[in-house]
DNA sequence: ATGGCCTCGGTTCGAGGA
């Protein structure tokens, strides 16, 4: 069993690479984030040529979610149910047996911004949700963009960041908190190259300086991470041409 | 050097992303 995650930045324009990457690494299911489409021009007959099916909630020009899977997808629920946000930024199904859900957190600007306060917010409310549907759901994984790097190995030239957005001890805190309520890290199960990112400035030549940062994870409950045999990152994606800055994530369970 | 690049909406620039 494969789960893996995409921020895709623009479904419209990321979907041939999305079927070629899927043609070339089949999963049980791939979740997506900035997919930028109205539902009405979401790309369902394609997705389903494919061989896959899909379950999605997106809005004009921002955010936007999608889970894909060859399994049948059931259940789905789309926002946080304790939260009201006209963003869509989570989705969520069960697919074989597995709640899955499919996360875009938000940004957050800058520490000092609205924005940051909308992302802590949006954040605890996430911890309150996650933490009644692990009593209902044991086989639970969160995947996506959490716009978090959880440590300073995730981040590339770290003392350029301190105390910026992405790697604040407030947004670390909140990540953290994830980790207290039992879930694991897929990608620190297992020992893993350094300096391995999963998202790089499209600015600066960053992808080709290896200037990123690990901010798409993928965070399994108890009884997930126990079945966990694998976690890697493909840069694969972004070494395409007009690539998504985000490259997908892929946790195998055995 | 607080920009650089990419996407979108909607027009030829601004906002947002991270």
């Amino acid at each position: 069993m494969k789960l893996a995650t995409w921020n895709v930045n623009s479904l419209k324009v990321r979907l041939p690479q999305v079927l070629q990457w899927l043609s070339d690494n089949p999963v049980d299911v791939l979740c997506l984030q900035e997919t930028k489409l109205t539902d009405d021009k979401f790309p369902l007959a394609e997705i389903n040529a494919a061989g896959y099916q899909v379950a999605f909630t997106g809005q004009k020009t921002y955010n936007g979610v999608a889970i894909l899977s060859p399994h049948a997808i059931n259940d789905v629920v789309k926002n946080n149910p304790l939260f009201a946000d006209e963003q869509q930024r989570i989705i969520a199904a069960t697919i074989a047996g597995m709640r899955i859900v499919c996360a875009y957190i938000p940004n957050g600007q800058a520490p000092d911004s609205d924005k940051f306060q909308y992302k802590l917010k949006w954040l605890a409310a996430l911890h309150e949700w996650l933490a009644q549907e692990q009593q209902q759901h044991p086989q639970l994984a969160l995947l996506g963009d959490y716009n978090i790097a959880p440590e300073d190995r995730d981040v590339h030239d770290p003392a350029a960041w301190v105390g910026q957005n992405l790697v604040s001890p407030e947004e670390r805190g909140a990540f953290a908190q994830l980790l207290k309520m039992g879930f694991t890290d897929a990608f620190r199960l297992f020992d893993q190259p350094e300096k391995l990112f999963s998202w790089w400035d499209y600015r600066r030549m960053g992808f080709r300086l290896n200037r990123g940062m690990r901010i798409d994870h993928i965070l399994l409950s108890p009884a997930l991470a126990a079945q966990c045999s694998a976690c890697i990152i493909d840069k694969t994606p972004r070494k395409w041409e007009q690539p998504s800055d985000h490259t997908p994530v892929i946790a195998t369970l055995a």
